[in-house]
DNA sequence: AAGAATGTCAACCGCGTAAGA
DNA sequence: CTCTTACGCGGTTGACATTCT
């Protein structure tokens, strides 16, 4: 026995949406708001649609402070920095990128960084063939529990197999959180002949060796995942000794 | 030039859950 | 409490575009 659908199907239209019914859906917006029920807005804005459609089509496409494509460097680091912490939360990942919806980030991950990573990580021989673990990547933590106290551990996706990250915490990430380990020394996004290769990888996200100057721990890395020369100067950011330390939003919720 | 293969992304589906009756 | 309703989310699909053979 399926679910009841939302809405009746032989009665709404569904498909690419015309720029007429683009425009009735915006202009009612932004005149009303939702009126707190997509349910019922379709039919006040004079549209034939699902409620869930009109919803969809306004977070993802039609919201003026939407930007679509052309994903930066930064924002390729973030996306997979907090991948690698969250998996694949892509509305608590997108929250933490202006403008951007959980479906472009997923769509971009799943058509674009993920190739990436992969045959990066294929040129370097580390890929994975274990699958993803199927437990819950964030087990909500008792409402009492003060949210330092709160750890769980959880295992990195595959295109993370070796990295000491495992541990999704409900407080902001230190830097130690962001340590891999000794056997991880070798960058995996260099090119077979060791250079680190454009082609390989994307330009801008590469491991680099905590040269062990300041801090890290002895065989230690910090990820580097975005060496751009744009993100020295950011301030949301940490940077530290051979790499950058993206901490969580302090807000995020992940309970 | 044409058909096949592959990539991209908008849209849909259905599940989990919060909120209200 | 229990039930219903609607929302939000992640996974998946399918149409269209682009590249390859």
């Amino acid at each position: 026995m399926g679910r009841t659908p939302c809405c009746d199907r032989a009665a709404v239209k569904r498909g690419p949406w015309s720029p007429e019914e683009d425009e009735a859906l915006r202009s009612y917006v932004l005149r009303h708001g939702s009126g707190g029920n997509w349910i019922s807005m379709p039919k006040k804005a004079g549209l034939k649609r699902c409620g869930k459609s009109c919803r969809l089509r306004w977070l993802n496409y039609l919201r003026p402070d939407i930007r679509h494509g052309g994903f930066t460097d930064e924002e390729d680091a973030v996306i997979i920095s907090l991948y690698s912490q969250l998996g694949s939360k892509w509305s608590l990942i997108a929250s933490q990128l202006e403008g951007r919806t959980d479906n472009d980030v997923k769509n971009y991950w799943n058509t674009k960084l993920k190739r990436r990573l992969l045959a990066a990580a294929a040129t370097a021989g580390i890929v994975s063939t274990r699958s993803p673990p199927s437990v819950p990547r964030l087990p909500a933590a008792p409402a009492s529990a003060p949210p330092a106290a709160a750890t769980v551990t959880t295992h990195a996706p595959s295109l993370f197999p070796l990295l000491a990250i495992p541990t999704v915490k409900t407080e902001m990430y230190t830097c130690d959180d962001f340590l891999a380990p000794a056997a991880f020394r070798d960058d995996p996004f260099a090119a077979a002949d060791g250079s680190t290769s454009a082609s390989a990888a994307s330009s801008a996200s590469n491991w680099s060796a905590d040269n062990g100057a300041v801090g890290g721990g002895e065989g230690s890395f910090l990820l580097d995942f975005c060496a751009g020369s744009g993100l020295g100067a950011a301030d949301d950011h940490l940077q530290l000794p051979g790499g950058y330390y993206y901490p969580l939003d302090p807000n995020l919720s992940l309970v």
